[in-house]
DNA sequence: AATGAATGAGTTTTCATTCAT
DNA sequence: AATGAATGAAAACTCATTCAT
């Protein structure tokens, strides 16, 4: 069986070069023009073609000369820019789980606990796009291959962004707003089923598993509901 | 760099007689053992060896070389025993996949909830041994190579093991010594948390990987513990 | 400018793989039947083909593709018998510089010196064929490619040789046959010249170097007459 | 096996501006020097550059890459000044093997015989630097790339220096102050031990050779003393 | 059932050379 | 004159698979 890539609705895609011929020498009609692009252009179109093929076949399965049709260069020229495949691999890891440039704020200050909770579940479940699952799935496949890559997202993205949330929470608590309780000490936890999600819609497809992640989703809503409301004041 | 796959401790091994032989060297007066064995116990070697190799590299980057050489046969052996690398990668994944022989029942039928819930947690966290680790990775990433196996699973093992299990749900909170919740509508919910350490083992290495999950499984003790305890039934 | 290999007239050849057809399929022409050959032959095929394909263009200009085609093989089959193009190149040159199996011997015992210095000269110079030309100048060009291998030639082939041949000359001296001199006691000396021509060979090319080859080896054996001729007792 | 070029000591350089550049580093901001030179002076340095190149790894392994940086230009501006590889290194050869400026004259006009061979062959061995052997092995290993070349080389250097050495030659049997015999009829003869050592030296590697080389020139001096100094007149 | 030899189609990577500026 | 970007062709090597015994 021959799995194929297909480009993951919605990626982002610099212009490919489509080879356009000069509109003085109209010969017949392949007139080769070479696309001359800046470094910086060519290898973000070079990792936007990796991705796509990484995400879809693992490190192992894709191959140069698909990235390099894909992304409308020749292969020779992958190697212009980049030392190796690993190297192409590894610097699109990098990319990929960077840390986020804006780290994003609370943005319902004043609302109520009830809508804090829906808008961080519809947030939490509506960024598990196609793509981002696809990147969970590559990040699960072949992490290990890149320990280092994998060790410094840990140390400078995971644990920051971690930490920076529990500030949040540990606020919330002070101002009586959440309930203390376990899940407000390691707060991270409630990521947990949305990541299980990402795993179900792996494994299953993504049609497949609506039910389950649906069910998943609404659960985890009315868990975190439970957990985190303040008792009524006179108990 | 190179991944090397290597027979995870405690992988189940059936004897092999294993006449090694390097490209190049002539003549190595080496044993010719050439032992005929029933066709299942063959498949089933072949299938040990590909198990090993297939969740340590992924479908693609094992190599039926390397297969056969671990499972002590010639390469075209294998293809007397299985059409290709697919079928061996299918036959193995319907394998693995198939429902428990022994669904496993209710060991301490009149423990206290207490015991009960850290009972569950040991058995279920103990459970992530490197190999289960290894083949739940490679579920997640090989899935859709094999959809029909995926769903068969779904629907022979998946359900029917998550139906049983809520049964036993259903009549604890009968009994009273569950307290009812969105949690015991939704039992397998309490899964979650041992798929995502499973996940985290995978991407952050065993031993990185110990402090996470440690957390993670404390954590779900506790708010198991809070949301399954009847309150005193004083309120 | 593309150098061609032409397998140099002489070359001993083992049988060579023109694919044949079976008599009983008489489809169109086309029934490519699988040659298989025992090790051995098809090692000495590919070293064969090797050797022509490396002593006419050197180790990096000659081509495993080339190398295959001449011996009758696919590329992938010469993988099967060497690891890769170094081996086929070391073990041709371990080949190539292997002592020779009957240390040739005195041939005329009772001859008159004469007759001994033109006969080792026709000897000597006869052997210069165009192949072991193309050995001589293979084995200057990418001796330090192969360090150990030219060393272990040294040792067992060179030093030895050489011995047995001085051994030779010290009992022709000590019957006064020969007259001493300094070149009898190091008397491989008397090889130079005829390393000289075959290096005169290989820059000039066969013909435009006969001239300067004539002169060498007619002055080479005058000058051996000289010097080894005893001096009437008179003196 | 990797060979790596590296300059011989004491090669003569043309300063040189190198700029760095590995690839798949992006952005280095390096010193653009873009330095315009005469057309006269870059060839010299592509061709010093070459000639270290080619002599270490043989035409085909050297590579116009190694040669850019080593010169410290670009690719690019090799094709500027010279048309393809091949000129570049038929124009290197063509120089190397150019006739030498100042036709070496004889030294001591009115030294001994003894005093004369000495000086000879102290001047013959100590020209073998590790750099003429690396170009008397290109040639070697080459000439059959060039054939017109050596050609050339042939009539207008080698022939001609010939005939030069030999008029002194003839000069000396005249004066009676050197033995008239094969040697002195065909002079050129005594080079050939140098050339042998040359080639000794080229296979075995400088250190391994130095005993066996050592011995050719004592043995050279000795068998010369014989074959040049006049007999005691009384015979 | 078993296997050593063989191979076509594919892989990654390199290299001399060209183009556009 | 100089060069960074680009590329076609070819290199070495691998691999799943097949053939003949």
């Amino acid at each position: 069986m021959k799995i194929k890539s297909k480009a993951v609705a919605g990626a982002k895609e610099t212009p490919v070069a489509t080879p356009q011929k000069k509109p003085g020498t109209a010969k017949t009609n392949a007139t080769k023009t070479r696309l001359r692009l800046s470094p910086e252009v060519r290898r973000r179109q070079i990792l936007d073609a990796a991705l796509i093929e990484f995400s879809a076949l693992g490190f192992t399965a894709a191959s140069i000369s698909k990235i390099a049709e894909r992304a409308g260069t020749s292969k020779a020229n992958l190697y212009v820019h980049f030392a190796n495949k690993d190297e192409i691999f590894e610097t699109l890891l990098t990319d990929v789980l960077a840390p986020p440039v804006g780290l994003q704020q609370h943005d319902q200050p004043e609302a109520g606990l009830d809508d804090l909770i829906d808008s961080f579940i519809e947030k939490a479940y509506g960024g598990l796009t196609p793509q981002t699952i696809a990147v969970i799935r590559l990040v699960i496949s072949e992490s290990h291959r890149v320990p280092s890559i994998i060790r410094r997202w840990y140390e400078n993205t995971v644990v920051p962004v971690r930490a920076k949330q529990q500030l949040q929470i540990d606020q919330y608590v002070a101002e009586g707003q959440i309930l203390p309780s376990p899940l407000t000490e390691h707060f991270s936890f409630i990521m947990v089923p949305v990541l299980c999600v990402a795993v179900v819609k792996m494994v299953f497809g993504q049609e497949m598993a609506d039910m389950e992640s649906g069910k998943i989703k609404e659960t985890h809503r009315k868990v975190l509901r439970m957990l985190l409301k303040p008792r009524p004041e006179g108990t």
